[in-house]
RNA sequence: GGAGGGGUGCCCGAGUGGUUAAAGGGGACGGGCUGUAAACCCGUUGGCUUAGCCUACGUUGGUUCGAAUCCAACCCCCUCCA
């Protein structure tokens, strides 16, 4: 490819965006001549966004801060009907109270990520429910599903696996990619949207877009995917403990986003740092240059740089400072999570697997039982030997709570009221 | 509508009357080693008031001293036919 005249495009080749473009000559050309308006569409199958989503918003961010306009397109009316990429099951049906209460709740997320508005530059936020309810049926397959070749359906993965794996996909389920081609073609329209971005999984449906608009319109549009990122194990991204890395707060606390990434593993550090964090690129080569042990640096910086970005800056630097005190100094550090306990409770002597399951270190209290059994519980850094262990008023320590922490990075505090 | 195959724990998958809370694997969690990493080794992995009890193999009934396993009806999925 030649030299790229566009930042926009630049940036996100250098830090490792982009997967496959339709036309990335085209695209460039555009995006260096003037500003260019984008979408990344998102559904609203939760009430929280997870870390496999922010990709997708960090290629909007960039956008905008190269000086193009970002459109988030929340999938209001394709959530009814469900995408079936990726998925051996059929969706679960959403009621459309629960899409309306989910797009609300993820509505938040972006707004750290992107400056709204309605400057030149500034990004908008649309509901395809808008048109797509409002399709009648005949009309539609008339005018647009004749461009649609199922034989050319049937092809692409999301349906192809569906099919090889003999399971059931719906009629339903079918038309979804159309429906997001035509989003695309209606964007275009609505808001001269040129380009339409997404995970290497909406490759196939993001093509249909820029097919159908050619058709159609005879309006060049362009597609460019982002790599699905597996870390270096060949996991997939976003599992913890509690399960998916949320990026809601009230899913998941900013400080465990912060040990989300603390936690990653060496071997992706400076992927992640160019993906994730908005440090400068030369910044982030030397941080990649740590070796041993130091490296633990730069996931420190990663760690606070995305959680800057997503739950601001107050609050990453609230979790670095509880990290530190929790794992450097080995005290308790606020940002844990907390529960309350009566004292008059406390003096009852509760089982100490009890408190294990109500503060969530564990899911129940048989759980709690095998981490004792197991020797991964501990009360004030001391290891619980005794499944039967109560708690009693000589366990709050100095400063007034007690801590409990499983195995060595989950603690939690009970604070005696 | 017809014929055949199938529905097992977080996932995959074995199990065709009792010793089955259900082999094996994956994942996850805990311990060890470390650097809050990876790899590796070990352990755990339904719930509870835990030497016991309860709930569980698509659903509901039935046979039996005893069922994930046998029978019936129903629901759902797949393949082929109409």
């Amino acid at each position: 490819m030649p030299k790229l005249r566009s930042e926009f495009l630049r940036v996100l080749t250098e830090r490792g965006f982009v997967h496959q473009c339709t036309d990335a000559e085209g695209l460039d050309a555009r995006a260096a001549d003037g500003t260019i308006t984008a979408y990344v569409g998102y559904d609203c199958t939760a009430d929280s966004l997870h870390v496999g989503h922010l990709l997708s918003i960090m290629m909007l961010r960039w956008l905008q801060q190269t000086g193009h306009r970002p459109i988030v397109l929340m999938g209001g009316g394709t959530t009814k009907v469900g995408d079936p990429s990726g998925r051996d099951e059929t969706r679960q049906l959403l009621s459309e109270a629960q899409i309306d209460a989910n797009m609300a709740s993820i509505k938040a997320s972006f707004e750290r990520f992107l400056t709204f508005g309605s400057g030149p530059t500034d990004a908008i936020m649309v509901n395809n429910a808008d048109w797509l309810d409002s399709l009648a049926y005949i009309p539609f397959l008339r005018d647009f599903g004749r461009h649609f070749s199922v034989n050319r359906m049937l092809s692409f993965d999301s349906v192809k696996l569906r099919l090889e794996r003999e399971h059931a996909l719906s009629f339903l389920e079918f038309n979804y990619m159309i429906l997001q081609a035509y989003d695309f073609l209606e964007l275009a329209r609505r808001h001269d949207c040129v380009l339409q971005m997404g995970g290497s999984d909406q490759w196939g449906n993001i093509v249909n877009g820029v097919d159908l608009a050619r058709r159609i319109d005879q309006r060049e549009l362009f597609g460019l995917t982002c790599p699905l990122i597996t870390m270096s194990s060949g996991a997939k991204m976003g599992k913890t403990a509690q399960g998916a890395v949320w990026l809601n707060g009230d899913r998941l606390s900013p400080y465990d986003y912060w040990q989300y990434w603390r936690n990653t593993e060496d071997a992706d550090v400076g992927r992640f740092l160019k993906l994730f964090a908005d440090l400068p690129l030369d910044e982030i080569a030397r941080l990649e240059r740590l070796e041993g042990a130091e490296i633990n640096e730069a996931k420190k910086i990663l760690a606070t740089a995305a959680t800057a970005l997503l739950h601001g800056r107050a609050a990453a630097d609230a979790a670095a400072q509880t990290a530190r005190e929790t794992f450097e100094h080995g005290q308790a550090g606020t940002d844990l999570p907390t529960i309350e306990m009566a004292r008059a409770e406390l003096e009852q002597g509760p089982a100490a697997f009890a408190l294990f399951c109500r503060s969530g270190l564990t899911a129940s209290n048989g759980e709690a039982r095998r981490l004792i059994k197991g020797g991964g519980a501990r009360i004030n850094d001391a290891p619980v030997s005794d499944e039967a262990r109560s708690l009693s008023t000589d366990d709050i320590n100095a400063e007034g709570y007690i801590k409990l922490s499983a195995g060595k990075k989950r603690h939690a505090l009970v604070r005696i009221v």
